[in-house]
DNA sequence: TAAACTGTAAACTATCAGTTGACATATGTA
DNA sequence: TACATATGTCAACTGATAGTTTACAGTTTA
């Protein structure tokens, strides 16, 4: 596994890759510049909604973002809470796959959407 | 889908059935008597971990009690996070999943797990 | 040279999980 | 009868943390 860059790390560089200012950022995903510092020197965590704004508006991952941050994103939680007996306990055994394993499953759940 | 009770009562419910009272619960998940109170009350919200606890000196379904009090199991963070960008996709993917489908999967999972 | 930009520091606000200590009302027990 | 001990609850606090305000020093541009 690639070593984990930092949330902070991973903003400042989508955002002078956007050649953006720290207020103009923060100005489009509802935030003062000043916060947008504190998070790029990690002086503090973004919640989960604003990962998810940083994304859009960095044309950036939002699941690579909210990996950094630490963070799930609220519609993953609603799939979690949609069967909450059986997809968490589904996801403590799934927890040793590898990701071909995953991909294998990714296509059966997609054969299952077509079924419906 | 059955209507949703409130994690306060649910608590208040399994506390009763147990013949605690509040202090020696909260003595016995190391939180004060006045928290539980609040938390029967809904005056307050639970942390994921408290939840845990509380799940396992009252002999509940740890699942249940976090859907409830709409938290997520630390332990399943860490699979989602563990393959950040297969996981939460194949998940939003499998948002409209029925239980047996679900079940289906974790066959398939426990078969993976076995051919390891 | 002045306006307008860059990032940053310190001190604040609001929210929220959890605590403290005091209270009134049972319930047991001597 | 009275004393101790347990019940749940109230108001006011603590500590952490996501985010704001105001003000400052350095750089660019006009």
């Amino acid at each position: 596994m690639a070593r984990k860059i930092t949330f902070a790390d991973r903003l400042k560089e989508l955002r002078t890759e956007k050649n953006m200012g720290i207020r103009e950022l923060g100005r489009a995903v509802d935030v003062t510049g000043m916060h947008i510092s504190n998070l790029e020197k990690h002086k503090s965590a973004p919640s989960s909604d604003l990962v998810r704004k940083l994304a859009e508006i960095l044309d950036a991952n939002v699941d690579e973002l909210l990996y950094l941050a630490d963070q799930v994103d609220p519609e993953v939680v609603d799939v979690i809470h949609s069967n909450p007996l059986t997809v968490p306990s589904f996801l403590r055994s799934a927890k040793n796959l590898t990701p071909e394993q995953w991909e294998k499953l990714q296509k059966q759940v997609d054969k299952m959407n077509k079924d419906s």
